[in-house]
DNA sequence: GCAAAGATACAGATTGTCTGTTGATCAAAG
DNA sequence: CTTTGATCAACAGACAATCTGTATCTTTGC
C-alpha cells in the first residue's frame, strides 16, 4: 500500500480524539456508525479511508476535514515531502 | 452516496490547482501516475477517493493533505456541520 | 468473568484502470 | 470561410483492485 505512513498518522490522530473524548471504540462506533471492529482497524492504521468517510469522522468530532487531517499535534515534522507517488517506489 | 457536496468541492479544489498551474488533465495524470480519464471523474465530483490517494495530488501541488483539503478559496463558508452522517439520509 | 480492543476472513460495493468515442476549441493553410 | 490537424475534456462500458462493513474468534486488562 502506498503512502502507509499517512494513513497510520491518520490512525493515530482519530484514536488520540477519540480518548481526549474519553470515549470507547464501540461509542465512537454508534456515534459515526461505523462497525467498531472497523474503527479498530482505521485506528491500527489497516484502513486507507475515502474522503466521505472522513467526513463523518469530522463531524463527529467536530471539525473540518482540514483540520482532521492537521497532524501538528502527532507529527510535528509532517510534511508533503514524505508523501508517495504510485510510480516512483 | 454520503458527502457528495464536499467530493464536488474537492473536485473543484482539483481543477482550481491544475488551472492556476496551467496544465491539462492529461498532465496533470501522468505527473500524478492516474490515469487521464480518472483526472477528469475526480474533477466532475464523481470519484470519492481515498486518503492515500490524495496524497498523491497533494504531493504533486507541493502542499500537505490538510491544505489540499482547505476549501475555503472554493466555498467560504464550508463547515462541518454541513458533513453527513450514515444512517441520517 | 467481563469489557474493550486486536486479529482475521469474507461478501458486496466502490474505486481505479483501460479502450475507445464524441464534441469543442484553436491555429495554420488553402 | 472552411478544411485540416492538434489538443483538451466529457463520457460509456468493461474489468481489476481496493474499500466497506460484518462476523467470529482471540487477547488484554480490570
Amino acid at each position: 500500500m502506498i503512502n502507509e505512513v499517512l494513513i497510520q498518522e491518520f490512525g493515530l490522530r482519530i484514536r488520540q480524539l477519540r480518548t481526549d473524548k474519553n470515549i470507547s471504540q464501540e461509542k465512537l462506533s454508534s456515534a459515526t456508525g461505523f462497525h467498531r471492529t472497523y474503527i479498530g482497524m482505521i485506528e491500527r492504521g489497516e484502513r486507507n479511508i475515502s474522503l466521505s468517510n472522513m467526513a463523518v469522522f469530522a463531524k463527529v468530532f467536530e471539525m473540518t476535514v482540514s483540520e482532521l487531517l492537521d497532524f501538528s499535534s502527532i507529527s510535528p515534522k509532517h510534511t508533503f515531502k514524505k508523501y508517495e507517488i504510485k510510480t516512483e517506489g
